[in-house]
DNA sequence: TTCAAAACGAGAGCACCGCTCTCGTTCTTC
DNA sequence: GAAGAACGAGAGCGGTGCTCTCGTTTTGAA
């Protein structure tokens, strides 16, 4: 990645590189993943849609990197959420995060759906999007870790892993300390999933009828998860 | 809806609608949902594409179809689970519609996208889809409410909801008995969130590289719930 | 039994899509 | 200053969902 362009050129590139991504991004949010037009893109930047193909090998290539700015916006609310209370204060981080991750999709529903809905077309997301997408479920380890360390237990019995879910969560645990309870990392993901969870089956529609106020059932979930990590 | 269809064209009429759904089923497993072509289903079917449009007046209308099959189906394969334990054996019954639930999410995974990923195009799913839809929420709330009346109760501490949760998920309750327990409510639903949220990100690839063995993972969860549901 | 109306299949065609190729121009670099 | 890379525009390919028309078949009522 050239650090600074230098060259009448360069500059250009990286100008119109930023305008394509920035109307792909404005379409995204108005019309959603599937109905993201490349020659669309072209008619509002008034240009021939074979050159936005200098800046963009395929749609899917334009794909990704919005799905990468999607995840590092996404990324940064939940560690705003996380940063509005003191670090010490574990349950408000905690509470601050959950908004923050729900406050977003809520805002930003294509780009949820384009993170953590079903993946579109026919497409892997790749390996680039990998840093990015881990911000989230960093956010929420990093919580654990430190409800850990400052004595914390979770709030809800909890069995001992088995031998198999031991292997099977070490890079989790690996990733912020091997030290870290087995129960806690248990009940961390388990609660992550519960988020993401409650989320998808409200934004896709799924509560419809159920569940009459979402915001009420949200930060009743949010608070008992809160109860269960002990925080 | 015709009950029996007498007329050699009332025969052929439901026959062809048959195929086309069955060709649309079987593209929809091979390619998913984005790639599912109303022309490529006429070509399978040795028929002019326009002829399609005398049986689905759209190909949404085409996806409603096969979201309403899916969902019926994956309701199938949930009460196949839950039946596979003695009816007062709450806990295998937990297990076998867990266990019903991510098998048929593995098994299908386009289908899964299509019902609890996001919704595609442009488009919400309609009221036709409710009934099929409601299948898996009525397994996990009549389990429920057998264990409420079996006089089992939350095996994890939980808090008393709040007024404006109580008559946010009024309708949840109403569904199975007023009178169950509203503790037990909120429990069961994080439980179906948590479930749906676990395998959403695994089929979605959240959690590649994080957890190794899913199916270790997954039946770890599993069991945490059923302790915190008391089953 | 006849006959108008409805249902149907096929084909052409419209407007869109992602993407490629070519060609003339502009900028960069040696 | 010249060779070559990068670029923008335009035409074009094969695909899509969907509509319209037209000739045929089937239906149900007269």
């Amino acid at each position: 990645m050239p650090s600074a362009p230098r060259t009448a050129r360069a500059l250009a590139r990286a100008e119109l590189t930023r305008q394509i991504l920035d109307r792909a991004s404005a379409q995204l949010a108005e019309v959603g993943p599937a109905a993201l037009s490349v020659r669309q893109i072209a008619r509002d930047l008034e240009m021939a849609s074979s050159a936005v193909y200098r800046y963009f090998p395929s749609r899917d290539a334009l794909l990704t990197a919005l799905l990468i700015r999607a995840f590092d916006d996404l990324g940064e609310a939940v560690e705003a959420g996380g940063a509005g209370a003191d670090r010490d204060d574990l349950r408000g981080r905690w509470l601050g995060i959950a908004q923050g991750l729900r406050g977003w999709a809520l805002a930003h529903p294509h780009e949820y759906a384009l993170t953590y809905g079903s993946p579109v077309p026919g497409y892997a997301a790749p390996q680039d999007t990998v840093p990015a997408a881990a911000r989230v479920a960093t956010a929420l380890l990093v919580l654990v870790k430190d409800a850990h360390e400052a004595g914390r237990s979770p709030g809800a019995p909890t069995r001992p892993a088995s031998e198999a879910e031991l292997a099977s969560i070490a890079p989790v645990r690996a990733f912020v300390t091997d030290e870290l309870d087995e129960a806690y990392t248990v009940r961390g993901l388990m609660a992550w999933a519960t988020l993401f969870g409650n989320i998808s089956l409200e934004l896709f529609g799924h509560m419809y009828r159920g569940v009459l106020d979402y915001d009420a059932h949200y930060a009743t979930v949010v608070e008992q998860l809160a109860d269960d990590l002990g925080l």
